[in-house]
DNA sequence: GTCTATATCGAGATAGAC
DNA sequence: GTCTATCTCGATATAGAC
């Protein structure tokens, strides 16, 4: 059935605007109604490119992960100290949750929407990205560039810091894209211990390379 | 009508159970039948003892802002060096946020379900509960201090650090409240390019003081 | 103050014409 | 592939007996 293709452009324009509303609302108090509506469809016509409710849910949730770490792997290389491991990551992670605040803040919040099976494959994915953090830091921990209590709570600490850019980041807001992820740069590695002034000399080397 | 009094018992039972489930499944995909039938009465009898659903979770949220403020204002005392404050704070915060993480959590997500005048309100309230820390980081930094990119930016970021602890920690977990607590204000104050040295001798200073 | 019964509405999903 | 019409269910809220 051609209509149920990724690419077919309805579907793409219902799966852009569910997404919209599940993070603006909330999956349970957004019906099928408002999505057709949204796109200038009748609520049954949506039945012609998804199987349920559940199932956009799903679609926008997989895609969402799959994404994330596919992205964070092309952006990362292992070859380097984990200080420099750091700040890739932060930048990655930080330019990443700016352009696409609606996923996160679904996959955040609605993975309790989903059924258990749903569920847990999600949550392995996300504890994939966590964890390829969480072995940053306890590289660097290791190799005695990094000081922290625990490497665990260190790890969520970072995460929750760096994703949190979604609650207040404005794209017409005080502050430019690049100086806001600066300054969340910073912040990471001083929580480890790493000198301002070190903070400083490896960003820009970093920035070099990949921006 | 002494049954929308606050200590009336029924009511109290009411309201802990739709906290619970509020933040389990959130406010929408909650019905009345539900809370109602956690505390073994019938739907209908809910309206004994409040006008609606929606001003059930007013008074959870309302409870949970001046409550947060509150004990804020209680724990800190502001005649002390702008570090010795953070540490205050990151205690305060993330033993209050270990010990009731479902407000937090609809806090949260929920303001979201309120209608326009009754947001504004709390959102008032969670502003000035930020804006507390952000004054911290300020004098901090004025003071020479504290080392970082932006104090709003900052300052947030250290909120949503701390937060971050409702969605992980578990009381029969790996670490105690108290190694937990630890962490984070280690986490917090290095993020602020405190070595960790003083950060070791500061916070034990401090747990003598208030602990 | 709790109950049963009911009113009114909107939800997700399906059937079948075009 | 979209439409209209409809099914079935459960939602919030109210009425009135006890």
């Amino acid at each position: 059935m051609d209509s149920k293709h990724p690419r077919n452009p309805t579907r793409s324009l219902l799966l852009n605007h569910a997404r919209r509303l599940f993070a603006e609302r909330g999956f349970s108090a957004v019906s099928m109604r408002d999505i057709a509506r949204s796109v200038g469809l009748q609520q049954s016509s949506i039945y012609n490119h998804f199987d349920s409710k559940q199932s956009i849910l799903i679609e926008l949730l997989r895609g969402h992960m799959l994404t994330l770490n596919q992205c964070r792997n092309d952006w990362l290389s292992d070859e380097v100290s984990a200080t420099e491991q750091l700040i890739a990551f932060t930048q990655f992670h930080v330019a990443y949750h700016i352009d696409f605040p609606d996923d996160v803040f679904i996959a955040y919040m609605e993975l309790r929407s989903l059924e258990p099976d749903n569920r847990k494959a999600l949550v392995r994915l996300r504890d994939e990205y966590e964890l390829s953090l969480q072995a940053i830091v306890q590289q660097g921990v290791t190799a005695g560039e990094f000081q922290c209590v625990d490497v665990a709570v260190h790890t969520r600490a970072i995460i929750a810091m760096l994703t949190g850019v979604t609650v207040w980041y404005r794209h017409d807001g005080r502050l430019d894209k690049d100086t806001v992820i600066h300054s969340y740069v910073t912040a990471a590695l001083q929580s480890l211990g790493i000198p301002a002034n070190d903070v400083a000399h490896q960003h820009e080397l970093k920035k070099v390379k990949h921006v």
